[in-house]
Parts: C-alpha cells; sequence; structure tokens
DNA sequence: AGCACGCCGACT
DNA sequence: GTCGGCGTGCTC
C-alpha cells in the first residue's frame, strides 16, 4: 500500500503530496484524513494522508514510521474544503487545514496535550562575547524584556540561534499551558412574536440558500436563531453558529446554553488549548449537535449540518487577518452547499456589500424591522462640539451629564461609548511636538496609565515613561488623547455619585473578567458602565435608558473606504443598547461633524438611506460592492529594496491585467512593523481571467527570495 | 522547518 | 594550514 502524505510544514516548496510505503501490519488502521509520521529527509514529521494508492511515480519509496491518530481528524469534506480555500486566498494547503483544528492537533508534540508548553528564550550573560550582525539582533530583542518568544528569534536566524544556545548566552524556558472546563444547564425557547415567527417559516430548512436577516436592534434575533436551531435539531440535524468574538458576547452564548445545555459545545477564545481540544473531541466524535463560537468554528467537523447562522455579518473579524486570509461567510456558503442546507446571515446594520446582494436577490433578504414587546428605537440627539465646548467640562458637554444625572436619579443605568477607533492616548512633547514613536514600528507608542509604560500595539514593545523628552531632552512630555481612564476620573468629579466601571482591554484582559463585569453592571451594582467597542455589541441590560457616544467622529477619520460605514455601524448598535424593555431610550451623540451623513442618518436610524448614499459613493470611487479589492503587501528589512520590487511587481500587473485597475505602490497605513518596511498595491477590478494566474506568477517568483515577502489579500480590510 | 554540504575569513 | 560562520539545496 502507498499512500500520498501533506507533510505538516507550512512551506511553499513542500506543499505537495510526498509518496511512502506502508509496512503490511499498519494497513489496517491507514484511512484518508488520518496523521501519519513519516522520514523527511532527517527529520521525523507529522503529515496528513491525503491519497492511498497503488503504486507511486517514484521507485524507492521510504516507509512511515507510525499513525498518529486511529481517528479521522479531516473527513472528506474538510479535505475537499481546505483546497477550495488554498484556491481563493492562493495560500499553502497544509496552512488551510491546520486553521481548521485546535492547536492541540497542528502537529510536534501533539500527542501529549496536556503538557503544551510554549518555548521562549532568557538572556544569560553577554560579558566577553563577541556577536556577528545576526547575533546582535537577537541580543537586541532583549533590550526591554526578559523573555523573547522562540518564534521572534527564528525570524531573525535559526543557526543563529543554536549558536548561542551552545554558548550558553540564551536559555531556553518553557511557560505551560493550564485547563479547566465548565458548563450550563437548560431554560426554554421563548415564544417568538408574529413577526419573528413568519421569519422562521420562511427560512427553508431543506435546501441551500443564503438569507440575510436584516433586524433593528431589540427586534429578537436571538431568538430566531434559537427557534430555527431547535427546528434543525428536530430533524436530527446539526447547527453551526458564528458570533464575532464569543468573549464579547457572553450574554449570547449565555443564552444557547440555557437552551441547548450540553448539546452545545463553545467554542471561546478564552478556552487553553486543552479546552479547546476536549471541546473539538465532542464535536468530531459526535456527542453535540450545535457549535457556536468566533470565525474558525466555521470549521466545526459535524456531519450533517442543518443550518449555519452567522451573527453581526458585518462584523470584519470573519475574516482572518494573517495566512490564510480566508473570509468565513465564504466558507459558510462553501459548507451550506455541501450539507444542502441554509446559510443565514443577521445584523442590524447589514455590511454594504450583503445588503447590495441581498437587493440584487443572491441572498433572500428577510426582516425585522420593528423592537419586540412594541418598543420604539431610542431616540437620537445630536451634541454639536462645536458649540458646545465652551459649555462643556471635559469631554462632557452640559447637555450629556445633565443626561447622566437625570438617569442615575430615576434609577437607571447608563452606558458610555468613548470611540477609540484609530485613536488611543499617546505621548507628545510641548517643546518640541514630538510624539513617541515606537523603535521598531512606524507607530506612536500607546500610553498605559495604570502601569507608567508606553507600549506598542503591534510589536508588543515596552517601556517605562521617560521624565524627559528623548529627542529635545526638556521636561516637557504631556500624553494627549482621551482614554477610558481619563474619561472615569472626569466622570467622578463632575458625576460624583456615579458608580461607574470601565470596560476595556486593560480591565478585561483577566480570564473571566469580562463576564464578570457584565454580571455586575446588570444586577446594577453600577449605574455607569464606560468602554471601548466592546460594550456597543449585543449586550442585553433592560434598565439601560441612556446611551452616551463621547466621540462619535474618530472613526471618520480614518483613510479606509469603509470608515463611513464602520462609523454608522458603531454608533447604530451601540445605540441599540439603550430603552430595551418597558421604558423608552434616548441616545446622545457627541459630534464635531453634526452635518457628516454616517452621523446624521445613524441618529434617524435609517440604514436603507445610508446604504444609497454609500453605495452612490463607492460607485464613483469604485470601490466594493461595485469592484473587487486585491491588496498586495509587499515587505523587508530593507527599505530600498522592497520599494524597487514594489515597483517592479506593479509593472508586471500592468503588463498582465488589462481590466484591472491597478494603484501605488504606496507604503501601508502603517508603514513599518518590527522593523519591516510594508508597502500596498491595490487592485480594483470587476472580472480579471488572469488575476490568480499572475498572482500565482508573483508568489512563485519570490518563493525563494528572503529579502521580500508578497501577502496577497482578497478583499482586505486593512491596508 | 531543519539538517548537510560547501565555500569563505581569522585563529592555535 | 584548520575551525567555525553562514548560504544553498533537498527532503517521497
Amino acid at each position: 500500500m502507498i499512500i500520498g502524505v501533506l507533510v505538516e510544514l507550512a512551506n511553499k516548496k513542500l506543499d505537495k503530496i510526498f509518496d511512502y510505503k506502508v509496512p503490511a501490519y499498519l494497513e489496517k488502521d491507514i484511512k484518508i484524513g488520518i496523521r501519519v509520521e513519516v522520514p523527511f529527509g532527517r527529520q521525523v514529521l507529522e503529515g496528513f494522508v491525503l491519497e492511498i494508492k497503488n503504486k507511486s511515480e517514484l521507485s524507492d519509496l521510504k516507509e512511515i514510521i507510525g499513525i498518529v491518530d486511529k481517528e479521522i481528524i479531516l473527513n472528506e469534506e474538510l479535505l475537499e474544503l481546505g483546497k477550495s480555500m488554498k484556491k481563493e486566498t492562493l495560500s499553502l494547503l497544509i496552512s488551510c487545514y491546520q486553521v481548521m483544528l485546535p492547536k492541540a492537533l497542528k502537529a510536534k508534540n501533539s500527542a501529549s496535550v496536556s503538557k503544551k508548553y510554549d518555548i521562549y528564550y532568557k538572556l544569560n550573560f553577554i560579558d566577553n562575547i563577541k556577536l556577528n550582525d545576526k547575533q546582535e539582533q537577537i541580543i537586541e530583542l532583549f533590550k526591554n524584556r526578559e523573555l523573547v518568544p522562540r518564534k521572534e528569534i527564528l525570524d531573525i536566524s535559526s543557526s543563529s540561534l543554536k549558536t548561542l544556545l551552545s554558548k550558553n548566552v540564551l536559555i531556553e524556558e518553557k511557560k505551560e499551558h493550564y485547563r479547566m472546563s465548565y458548563h450550563d444547564k437548560t431554560s426554554d425557547v421563548k415564544t417568538l412574536t408574529l413577526e419573528q415567527q413568519n421569519i422562521v417559516d420562511s427560512v427553508n430548512l431543506s435546501k441551500y440558500d443564503t438569507y440575510l436577516l436584516h433586524g433593528v436592534t431589540g427586534s429578537g434575533k436571538t431568538e430566531v436563531y434559537i427557534k430555527l436551531i431547535e427546528k434543525v435539531i428536530s430533524l436530527g440535524k446539526t447547527a453551526i453558529i458564528l458570533v464575532p468574538e464569543i468573549s464579547l458576547t457572553p450574554q449570547m452564548v449565555a443564552r444557547f446554553e440555557q437552551v441547548f445545555g450540553k448539546k452545545i459545545a463553545a467554542l471561546h477564545s478564552a478556552l487553553s488549548e486543552g479546552e479547546k481540544y476536549d471541546e473539538y473531541r465532542r464535536i468530531y466524535r459526535g456527542e453535540v449537535s450545535i457549535v457556536i463560537g468566533a470565525r474558525s468554528a466555521i470549521f466545526a467537523p459535524l456531519s450533517n449540518i442543518g443550518i449555519i447562522i452567522i451573527d453581526e455579518e458585518h462584523s470584519d473579524s470573519y475574516k482572518q487577518d494573517n495566512n490564510p486570509r480566508y473570509d468565513a461567510k465564504r466558507i459558510a456558503i462553501i459548507r451550506g452547499n455541501n450539507h444542502n442546507c441554509p446559510v443565514l446571515m443577521g445584523s442590524a446594520t447589514p455590511l454594504l456589500d450583503t445588503y447590495a446582494r441581498a437587493c440584487k436577490g443572491v441572498y433572500k433578504l428577510l426582516e425585522l424591522p420593528n423592537r419586540v414587546n412594541g418598543n420604539s428605537l431610542p431616540e437620537v440627539e445630536i451634541i454639536d462640539m462645536n458649540n458646545e465646548i465652551k459649555y462643556s467640562k471635559g469631554h462632557f458637554s452640559k447637555k450629556l451629564l445633565d443626561s447622566i444625572n437625570e438617569t442615575i436619579a430615576n434609577n437607571e443605568q447608563v452606558i458610555l461609548l468613548l470611540n477609540r477607533r484609530g485613536y488611543s492616548s499617546f505621548v507628545s512633547c510641548k517643546n518640541c511636538g514630538d510624539t513617541i514613536k515606537c523603535p521598531h514600528c512606524e507607530i506612536s507608542l500607546t500610553y498605559h496609565k495604570t502601569s507608567n509604560t508606553l507600549r506598542c500595539h503591534y510589536c508588543g514593545y515596552g517601556t517605562s515613561l521617560p521624565k524627559v523628552c528623548p529627542s529635545c531632552k526638556e521636561e516637557a512630555l504631556s500624553t494627549l488623547g482621551v482614554g477610558t481612564e481619563k474619561i472615569e476620573e472626569e466622570l467622578s468629579k463632575y458625576v460624583p455619585n456615579a458608580r461607574v466601571i470601565r470596560m476595556d482591554i486593560d480591565t478585561t484582559s483577566r480570564k473571566g473578567m469580562h463576564k464578570k463585569m457584565i454580571d455586575a453592571f446588570k444586577n446594577h451594582e453600577y449605574d455607569v458602565l464606560l468602554g471601548t467597542q466592546m460594550v456597543a455589541k449585543g449586550l442585553d441590560f433592560p434598565l439601560v435608558t441612556l446611551v452616551g457616544v463621547i466621540n462619535a467622529d474618530t472613526s471618520l477619520s480614518i483613510p479606509d473606504f469603509r470608515s463611513s460605514e464602520n462609523t454608522f455601524a458603531l454608533l447604530n448598535q451601540v445605540s441599540g443598547r439603550s430603552g430595551r424593555s418597558k421604558k423608552q431610550g434616548r441616545v446622545l451623540i457627541q459630534t464635531f461633524n453634526k452635518d457628516h451623513y454616517a452621523i446624521e442618518l445613524a441618529k434617524k436610524h435609517d440604514y436603507k438611506n445610508f446604504y444609497l448614499k454609500e453605495m452612490d459613493i463607492r460607485k464613483q470611487l469604485k470601490y466594493p460592492p461595485y469592484y473587487y479589492l486585491c491588496y498586495l503587501r509587499i515587505s523587508g528589512k530593507d527599505y530600498k529594496i522592497v520599494s524597487t520590487e514594489s515597483n517592479k511587481i506593479k509593472k508586471a500587473l500592468e503588463r498582465n491585467l488589462k481590466s484591472t485597475i491597478i494603484l501605488g505602490p504606496s507604503p501601508c497605513a502603517i508603514i513599518r512593523i518590527k522593523d519591516t518596511f510594508r508597502f500596498g498595491i491595490i487592485l480594483k477590478y470587476k472580472k480579471e481571467d488572469l488575476l490568480i494566474e499572475t498572482l500565482e506568477k508573483i508568489i512563485n517568483h519570490y518563493r525563494d527570495n528572503d529579502k521580500i515577502t508578497v501577502d496577497i489579500d482578497f478583499n482586505p480590510n486593512h491596508f
């Protein structure tokens, strides 16, 4: 018996099938989709069995060493799916398979899940040692921290690492992951309103179709999902439900767990690798029938899928931001076809592209225009900060402060949103005007008050806040930009009786904190919930009757063609948190751009007109959904080489692509990350037969070039 | 990715 | 002269 094996090394040159002989005693256990251990060059690797055959074109094959799993871990559907992904994203087949699996199943020491660890290195000594260039670079990594992950060092040079280790300059250190788990029990499916029931009835569960459920905030989309899933389960089928980032929607997950109990597997990003592995095993062994999770849950190895639901369909988190750059919505459609089952995407503010497809009839449009219980949408008032600024205290207009006081006096609750998209607190010098930037990335360092440190959000570089300005040596540094901490401070000054809970990356990073804070707020232990984007999404607090947006505009100034759309969606989402039960809610939006259509139309909850207006602009500017976008990111350590090669690539594209608009090359939004310079070329096209072929040629041309990396991103979210 | 082979500079 | 650094190529 001969098998074709795809080895677990993400390398362009190895992304093909290697043939091996199977010793007779192992033949009975060989199945397509299991993993085997094979000799590969001088090393031993794991790989997936993709083919079983009786002859090979090569004569002297090696024998496999052993079998890793008894169970098939990638079934036929997923193996095929990986091949489509490879084609659509131009990434490595092995990476496509790897994203489908929890880390615990991703080769190396996978047999021992319980002792999963990451490898770090510690600097032992550097005295009396002569270092060459590469070694110097490696030592440089330890400047501001004690431990550096293996990956970062390997990026510089693996052979230098070996040398440094053998000389004891560096010491290996392992950090373990731990694991624990919990589960929940039952409640019932609520009785649906007539409108909700109509939606449920119009989804045909016996065949593939893509539906867009456009339902305003508070229209009860979750209960529609639950009812649909209940029907699917009663047909003996299974369901996948995708949510943007599971830790941001604990209420949603909790609701599903209440209704479906043990039938559900939740793939939290907060789970440890061991826990994820456990959940995953429950899924492929058929012990659960519903999987809820973020992006990668779309690959859940369920059989007989009866529905795939994608909540908050407009969220950009469904597109993976590194290779393989797949879009979970696209995968959902492929799997929907495979299983001949409906795909339902839901949102209060659908992505323009999705809504356009629904209008064209490509997707079936379902609408929930009203809130449940006959509540109306909250009244939104725009506060023009251009006028207000002279009466305002700190970042609060008088109107907003008064309303907060009023609400608290009424024994109701407030949510305050600080829109930090494209915005964060940084440090600059009042004397010379310089801002402190990351030494490795072309971006301002973010100031963290709690630790009094400056940190780079791109490479993790950290340093303590210097006393004097690094460039002019004056003692004139000051922090600019608003952080949640600053707002919290102001609030306690102007509304001293308010009990405020602050929710942002800093306060929720510890495991379980997020849920704890939400529960505490729900129990009315606090009056005001103050936070960033994360307070805008999917939360349901009956006592909240006032939502305040401190700065609606910041996201408008991002140089991205979706900035209006993102702003509209954010304002709409956060507004939706107000007045969700008996009492009428209201929303106050502070802005310096009161006439901007995204803000004006968000005030009126007018998605339809926003859509029309924005479509008009997209058409004129030749942006999606009128054109497809593809972004080529060209990067490397040497600015000169990156820039000249980018120009060469552009020329090559121009020679080959006749019906495509080619823009650039121009520097990426952040031109330098981790000492790597980045340029981008934007392709706009409607139909371009030679696109894939041309891009593949370019990738292959740079395949062995270690000075230049070419990364291809279809439908990019970032530039 | 990792490991060997093979070519170059600076040392007992 | 060699030792040890890194560049190149190959892995069924």
